[in-house]
DNA sequence: CTAATTCTGGACTGTATGTTCCAGAAATGA
DNA sequence: TCATTTCTGGAACATACAGTCCAGAATTAG
């Protein structure tokens, strides 16, 4: 018995994440949430919960996804540790000049816009971030014995991503 | 004849300034800025306008006075290159260690929260932002034939303020 | 002191937001 | 087919917001 669900929730996320990244947390409506997604209010809520919900469980895909890739290619053994890091920077770019995609990096811009503001996008934020250090200085140490430093090449990274919001 | 103001216009845009900055654009509301700055809404809106006239005002003066001594530092010319990059770095990080200051970069908040909605706040950001990248461009060149770039060093310096504003 | 002028802050308004709630539609199992 | 359960979308609601407006206070010139 019970009607099942007729959208399917991943695909749902997907499209709240893309608002969310475009526009920022309080720049976002519901309206706009239920125009991206084809919901209506009644099955957002009763799926996902509120807006902040909404906006972490987006959060949290976006981590998953974005971050376990960029990990993937961090600590992939198979290349030379020097690839990596450069394979990091090259998929930024081809991002801003093949994609045209100016929506930065959806984990700075929760940095920026709610992490300060709300403890648990601050707490989610701050993992991920760490999870990112921890992944560069694999990447780093593979480089053998330079005296590179993962929190400047992490640095480097977010800010190439500020400027390709702000479409440099 | 006339009843003069009874505040600085300078000391209320640099409290209006502070709110945005750690708040963004938003995320501030009217309440905010008139517990900031001491002043009901009818002398703010006598003197400065609307809200989106105020934070481009305290946009504004952030750029010509933060924005300015930074390029004052890599343009000097007592100084060798390397100095001024490094004086850049030191600042940051003496900023957040030092004054704990988590606010970041006014600019790098304004690029990723605003820019992308409000067309008078992107053209500044990437007014702003140009007028950084010919800075570092001049201190670079001042290093000597080294092959750094100019785009680099400013992405390690805002994401290194995106760091400082998430608490690294 | 009086008049004129400007500042000042709060009351008011219309709008938009996030959230709750419900009546009806849709789909399943018997 | 029918009953039950769940989904679905919009109506209704309270709240918060940006912005307008005005009555009174404050200050200066004469």
């Amino acid at each position: 018995m019970a009607r099942p669900r007729a959208f399917d929730e991943t695909e749902v996320l997907r499209s709240l994440e893309d608002v969310f990244w475009r526009k920022g947390y309080e720049a976002t409506s519901y309206d706009d949430l239920m125009r991206a997604s084809g919901l209506g209010k009644g099955s957002l809520y009763a799926a996902f919960g509120g807006k902040q919900a909404l906006y972490l469980a987006a959060l949290t895909g976006y981590i998953e996804r974005e971050i376990g890739a960029l990990g993937a290619i961090l600590m992939d053994d198979q290349l030379p540790g020097p690839a990596r890091i450069r394979a990091l920077f090259d998929e930024t770019v081809r991002a801003v000049e093949v994609a045209n995609d100016r929506r930065g990096c959806f984990l700075c811009n929760a940095a920026i816009d709610q992490a300060a503001h709300d403890p648990d996008v601050g707490k989610l934020v701050s993992e991920a971030l760490n999870a990112a250090r921890g992944a560069v200085s694999v990447a780093i140490n593979a480089c053998g014995p330079t005296a590179a430093n993962a929190d400047g090449v992490l640095a480097s990274f977010l800010g190439m991503r500020v400027l390709a919001r702000s479409g440099a």
